[in-house]
DNA sequence: TCTTTCTGGTCAAAGGTCGG
DNA sequence: CCCGACCTTTGACCAGAAAG
């Protein structure tokens, strides 16, 4: 905010106008952006980078607990104005981004309150609750150590990406019609595209490989059974890449490659995996959900290790893993009071199955277009995809 | 907001009256008189020295900016009278005395501060304890309700098919071998299974028919989208009924479809619907996770109404009950203490994935069935499964 | 002990409300 | 309608407590 008059009462005051020279901020002591809202930050508060505005709106959203509900019907987007949206919605947003309500302090000036060196004992926890907490704030710190492994990888994957195109600045493009399909110039666009999915494919993938070793329980894993679970998950993983990525862009009707250019497979019929761009952009996925269905179908599987092919170890501890992964969404859904999150989850799980049928048509028109030498793949393409 | 007015309309503390006793206050707070107008100001607004009317005025003026112009010929003299100016005239001093619209903030949301005319009880009847539980106990009465009806359904089915065969007594046979597939009798196999495969095929089909009928839901569907659900489910119907059976009878190795007789597609591998049993047989769904299995794959059409082909109105309706179900298992699953049941819960849903691709296998097969004349359908099985 | 960092508390000054 | 007395909400600043 650039208001802070009320230091100045005594001096001269000179009123900031439009152009006042006040606003010199020397930015002292920021120490980044408010996560919450974006306003720059001095400390970080409750437990993440916050504004000061922030900050003690989420304590008096604690204290005083109202106002728990949004009373509009399609509930405010605090993403970009978390000051403007509705104060349940800014209190949801501030869970969101990891704001703890275990930082909160009871009164101060109540006596007996005051910790005694490393031991809080103001929140005197009975045995029983105590684990219970422990295990909690460990499955929160999972998802959270997932998700943003998860995104540092995914970032990384488009910086490298950058280096040959302006994503986004593409996407926009199509948007705005430049490069919407049409008959004229269909074969021209493939063979624009011919290297792009090429490219695109082989970054996906190596950052697949990238992601999977981050993941603590791939090192259980014998050579042989990471080979077939990641055979299994690769289209998949491509599916989930540009499921996110063409439904973050907010286009209709083109099914979008990493790097932002798009692929019609024919003219007339939009390709069956744009289907699944319209489920992903609806529930607007958040990143914790997005890593917990990505490992979700990672280590789905099946019911036996028999059936999987798997041994009998990897089957134990793929299993293993995936629970305990669904147990840390709940446990997050849980921390950021998320409504009816039953269904939510619901929702989320059964976009596999429109993944799955998403990655068996794009297997088909990939492999169509390596047999008739449209698009050459590279060796990891091969091996991952196609069984090479 | 809507509480707050505790202190306010408690003790009326203030508001002293023209006769009050203490009319010659020292107006406490009273910090000098506004630049604009004369009146007795409380503070700073808008970077100047000015009273509460003027302070409004200001930010009504800006926000709703009208009346810029004066009418007077000889523009009014705000300078003594600013209050009885006009509009325009009074605006124009606001600034001369130097307020500033960059203090003015972004609106806050309407939303959250609303009071409904009238002063409305601040008690604002609220969602207790007793509608939670009401509507707890309205979610368990649902689930049971939707489960009895899926049981006695299903045993109506049995009691049908068992006119022909014991079911569960031609499960056992094979169990014993008499009835294992080997290469001798594979064609004897074949031919056996012809009439049986139409005939349970059939059977499951009005048994599904039936049961849709018992859906409320169904009521507000057009006769269209009807056809168009009733034909997405059919295949998984018959997966998950021949796999619960199948997984029921605990045999190994083989697939049975619902009068107990096995359906191998060919001797050296078996039929990649066979392997959706495996998973069934280790969850042991009960009841209640079978019939939310049932209607959640039922009911789950996509994102958005274009992309599933239905109706706004049938995608609007099947998805909240949808929702709704998922929330009854779920209450289910509380009240009887299932323990970890989101994992329980993840795995029951991810059991549609391998349903729809056990239900495209059997597709492929029951067609070349069907192309080659080996099994012939009846009316009702060509034209939910066949697109007849 | 001194500094850093984060806590809760404060209050001037924003915005909204609703009889007049 | 507009006006403005009155109310709630906000956030920059402060002092104090733990941690280093």
């Amino acid at each position: 905010m650039e208001m802070g008059y009320s230091d100045s009462g005594g001096q001269l005051e000179q009123a900031p106008g439009p152009g006042s020279p006040v606003e010199v901020k020397p930015e002292k002591g920021i120490i980044g952006n408010c996560l919450i809202c974006g306003e720059p930050s001095t400390g970080k508060h409750y437990g993440i980078v916050a504004c000061l505005g922030c900050k003690t709106f989420f304590r008096r959203a604690v204290v005083q607990r109202q106002d728990t509900v949004c009373k509009l019907e399609t509930p405010c987007e605090p993403k970009l104005m978390a000051r403007k949206a509705c104060r349940a919605c800014r209190y949801r947003r501030c869970l969101e981004c990891g704001m703890s309500k275990e930082a909160l302090q009871p009164r101060r000036d109540l006596i007996g309150c005051r910790r005694i060196r490393n031991r809080p004992n103001w929140a005197v926890p009975p045995p029983n609750v105590m684990t219970e907490e422990v295990s909690k704030n460990a499955l929160l710190s999972l998802i959270e150590r997932l998700t943003s492994c998860d995104e540092r990888i995914r970032n990384k994957k488009f910086e490298i990406l950058r280096s040959k195109q302006e994503a986004l600045g593409l996407a926009n493009a199509i948007k705005e019609g430049i490069c919407k399909p049409n008959v004229d110039h269909h074969s021209k666009l493939m063979i624009m595209l011919a290297s792009d999915i090429s490219n695109t494919t082989q970054t996906d993938l190596l950052t697949l490989l990238e992601w999977i070793k981050t993941l603590p329980v791939f090192k259980l894993i014998s050579q042989k059974d990471k080979e077939l679970l990641l055979k299994r998950f690769a289209w998949n993983h491509l599916i989930i890449e540009c499921g996110t990525f063409t439904a973050a862009a907010n286009v209709d009707d083109v099914w979008l490659i990493s790097n932002g250019t798009c692929m019609p497979r024919n003219v007339e019929k939009l390709p069956e995996e744009s289907k699944v761009a319209a489920p992903l952009r609806q529930l607007k996925l958040m990143p914790q959900e997005l890593v917990a269905l990505r490992i979700i179908m990672l280590m789905n599987c099946g019911g036996t290790p028999e059936y999987s092919g798997l041994e009998e170890q990897t089957h134990k501890v793929t299993l293993a893993f995936r629970d305990k992964v669904i147990a840390a969404l709940f446990a997050h859904y849980e921390h950021i009071e998320y409504p009816n999150f039953p269904e939510r989850f619901g929702s989320v799980i059964l976009m596999t199955s429109g993944i799955t049928s998403a990655a068996s048509a794009m297997l088909e028109s990939y492999q169509v277009m390596r047999l008739f030498k449209i698009v050459s793949f590279d060796l990891i393409s091969q091996q991952l995809l196609f069984n090479g």
